[in-house]
DNA sequence: TAAAAAATTTAGACTTGTCTAAAAAATTAT
DNA sequence: ATAATTTTTTAGACAAGTCTAAATTTTTTA
């Protein structure tokens, strides 16, 4: 059907959109560590699917055909990270790559067999919601904390930063998701947060709380 | 590490070499379905990555490190069908194809953990044995049922034929592994067998009983 | 609004894995 | 032992996906 290049060429695709509308070359190329050319090349053959929505020097958008694709594969990537995680015991930090790969198993049936496996999980071990079969899933109303004020409290639900630094480093202070925390103090000087959680106060950079998600 | 290729190129070969110790290029062309002449500059990148010994025209051998790989790949393979049938409920006729795509996940710890989590099988569905994460495992001494007399019996424990047709076919008499059978005619005609499976006897023609087999 | 800078595309090349057709070697048959 | 047949390898080509360098277009700056 579509090529493991191609699936993940959607799937940033997919990423990206939420952050701009139109989606350029050069976006793309840094997301994937590729070069801007190798984008524009398979940027034609994604058109030429009807996958994506291409003018050249417009950047891109998907095709509905072209966001069902993506959406199916990061149900599996979600699916598999939560698998990984709940069944067989991996840190959050730990997952990601190991999805990368499986996320491009091809058989429906195996991912609905999954999902039902584990109970119909409605989101991921980083807090991301996991698409249904169809790809509807509901949007996370999150906020980063540096949107509290002091007194302010929210439970942590997500985070905006996936890398395995950041991830070790949340686990170490007890950040994790479903924890409740509250803001007890806001450093004028830069910006810098102490958390209460679980009786414990941790203090956070605004780099790292900008980087975590709450629900209020 | 390996491509795809590669390891679907090592995992043939091994299988190949259980039957000739020499493998040669067109029986590999045959189970890849692929030409002979492709197999050919295949086999000149896997003998310079020292995983085959190929001299020209006098077809090939796995080195110890082409093996390992091959086993690795085999244990995976294996492991992965146990658990399309045992935890997510499909049928031994329709676990390979999903297999041949999960047995290249490449992370070693998942595939241990998954091993783990299964609580260490030594068969796949099909009979066949899980090599352990040092590529060792016991040799199954199954026989075709074709080698039994009148009135003896065996528990039927592996099958030659892995295709869905003859799974299905198996499934439907009651042939599945584990059940006890016991022959109680031999038909002079045909050598076709009747067997006596849980109180009730099946017939089945020399051709298929060649391809079921069991431990006595 | 014209020049400079940045972004994007094109041109041409390379790697992997495949193919067909032709040549060479090995095997089998007479 | 030679001829015929089969097997295997070589030669040359192609598609996918990538790259560098050069050309083109768009955006920014002055
Ligand atoms: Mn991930
Ligand atoms: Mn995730
Ligand atoms: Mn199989
Ligand atoms: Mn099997």
């Amino acid at each position: 059907m579509n090529t493991l290049a191609e699936e993940n060429y959607l799937k940033s695709i997919y990423h990206l959109s939420l952050n701009d509308s139109n989606v350029s070359t050069n976006q793309i190329a840094a997301a994937l560590n590729t070069k801007a050319a190798s984008v524009t090349d398979m940027l034609k053959k994604l058109a030429d699917k009807e996958l994506i929505n291409y003018a050249k020097y417009q950047g891109v958008t998907l095709t509905s055909a072209g966001e069902k694709v993506a959406l199916h594969i990061i149900r599996k990537h979600r699916l598999w990270e939560y698998f990984l995680v709940e069944k067989l015991h991996f840190k959050w930090d730990e997952v990601h790559d190991m999805a990368e790969e499986m996320e491009h198993i091809s058989s429906v049936e195996l991912t609905d067999r999954l999902d039902k496996f584990m109970d119909y999980p409605k989101h991921d071990p980083h807090g991301d919601p996991i698409p249904d079969r169809d790809g509807k899933f509901k949007k996370n109303e999150l906020q980063p904390i540096t949107a509290l004020q002091v007194n302010e409290s929210g439970i942590i639900s997500g985070v905006r930063d996936h890398s395995a630094l950041f991830l070790q480093y949340l686990e170490k202070q007890q950040l994790t998701i479903g924890k409740k925390i509250k803001v007890t103090e806001i450093i004028e000087y830069d910006q810098s947060m102490i958390l209460e959680v679980e009786q414990t106060k941790i203090h956070i950079s605004r780099e790292a709380a900008k980087n975590l998600l709450i629900v209020i």
